[in-house]
DNA sequence: GCGATCACGTT
DNA sequence: GTACGTGATCGCC
């Protein structure tokens, strides 16, 4: 509770916008969009709302008669799946992705941010909740600056729109897979411990051991694959989701599980015990003891019983995390107050939180900072911070 | 105006 | 496959 006061600095705090940069993305996407719309409707042979489903279904499976991939509640999917695969097939489904893209980029952030800015601050100003999630995350609302774009151009170029006060700048620090280090901290796997200890690439070392090469000899596609193997594990891993995550059959997805257990007996070991452990107790706890039921585990349905098995794995690790950024961030706003700097925290990512620095304070703020994070706990491997700084959030990424 | 549904942004 | 919040559409009150 006492991060409460954390939380209202940083909400009073705020972000500063760069509302003319703002503007002229959100006249490029305009342009690009109604482009995008004239060339839909060509392809499409009508004009129709693109934005509805619906509508959307009757042209590409009644109308266009491409095959149907998955159903939802109400009738056929059109989700980002199902449109990648319709695209090998006609020229549509991959211009309505593009238009998917812009259009969410434009209402959900471009335009709709710049509408709620403070007229007295001439920031944005979210809400930071501690009482919402299952797992002790926090979330963010009003806006929501927890799921701000990173990826593409637009991502890019929207973080270039968040930006520091004038004679400041902007400090990211994140933890370098946290929720990986915690997983080798509760399992005491070898292998874990050994990279980490290290400081060697993770995923390098589990595609290695995945496809039997030596780490030199591993390749971009097999990084890529072991990548989604780490997160995969740490969400409780099925060979359903894998396979379906990666485009790979089922049985290959099964080999990949299999071998990372065989290699990784401390987490096998460590994730079949808390599963039975918890079937009896009915909960489990973060590193700091914050606890959550799962009931799920004893349900009688197949399915269910199997997302309360990931559920028992994903949330000691999920949350203890989570325990561990807040500590550091009640540690680090003690110690910005004791040393009179003028560095203010300003928002939290779950594993990344962003400062706004003055110039002249930035090596002493980096210092503490990564002091701060990576010494929060001491785990049986080392935490690890990478801090970046920039004008915007972009630069500083 | 409200809620369900679908879709999609982040970690 | 975890955890969330928001926007657009659509049917209903």
């Amino acid at each position: 509770m006492p991060l409460i006061e954390v939380l209202a600095d940083m909400e009073m705090a705020g972000v500063k916008i760069d509302l003319s940069l703002m503007n002229i993305l959100s006249e490029e996407l305009g342009k690009e969009l109604s482009a995008l719309v004239k060339r839909i409707y060509f392809l499409a042979g009508e004009e129709f709302n693109i934005n509805s489903p619906k509508q959307l279904q009757e042209i590409l499976f009644q109308k266009i008669g491409l095959r149907t991939i998955k159903k939802t509640k109400t009738g056929f999917s059109t989700d980002v799946d199902v449109l990648e695969q319709l695209s090998l097939e006609h020229e549509l489904p991959k211009e309505i992705l593009e238009h998917r893209t812009l259009s969410k980029v434009k209402s959900t952030y471009v335009d709709a941010l710049p509408r709620i800015v403070n007229h007295k601050t001439g920031r944005l100003h979210t809400s930071f909740n501690q009482t919402i999630t299952a797992t002790g995350r926090l979330s963010s609302s009003e806006p929501n600056l927890q799921n701000i774009p990173i990826r593409g151009k637009w991502g890019q170029r929207i973080r270039q729109a968040f930006t520091a006060e004038k004679a400041h700048l902007l400090l990211s620090s994140d933890y370098s897979q946290i929720e990986l280090r915690v997983l080798a901290h509760f399992s005491r796997d070898k292998g874990l411990i050994e990279v980490f200890k290290k400081d060697g690439d993770i995923h390098t070392r589990t595609a290695s051991e995945l496809f039997g090469v030596a780490p030199e000899n591993v390749t971009t596609e097999m990084r890529r694959m072991a990548k989604t193997v780490n997160f995969g594990v740490i969400y409780g891993i099925s060979p359903f989701g894998l396979s379906r995550q990666l485009g790979i059959a089922h049985d290959e997805a099964k080999l990949y599980i299999d071998t990372y257990f065989a290699k990784h007996s401390g987490v096998r070991n460590y994730v079949d015990k808390l599963i039975s452990e918890t079937s009896e107790t009915g909960y489990v706890s973060t590193i700091f003891n914050r606890k959550r039921a799962i009931p799920e585990l004893l349900s009688t349905n197949r399915n269910t019983r199997h997302l309360g098995e990931r559920l028992v794995i994903n949330t000691p690790i999920q949350g203890s995390a989570a325990d561990i950024i807040k500590l550091s961030m009640l540690n680090i706003q003690k110690r910005l107050k004791k040393e009179k700097l003028g560095t203010r925290m300003l928002l939290q990512v779950h594993d990344e939180l962003l400062f706004e620095v003055p110039e002249k304070e930035k090596d002493r703020a980096e210092s503490l900072v990564k002091e701060e994070m990576e010494n929060a706990v001491e785990l049986n491997v080392p935490l690890k911070v990478d801090i970046g700084i920039g004008r915007n959030w972009a630069e500083a990424h």
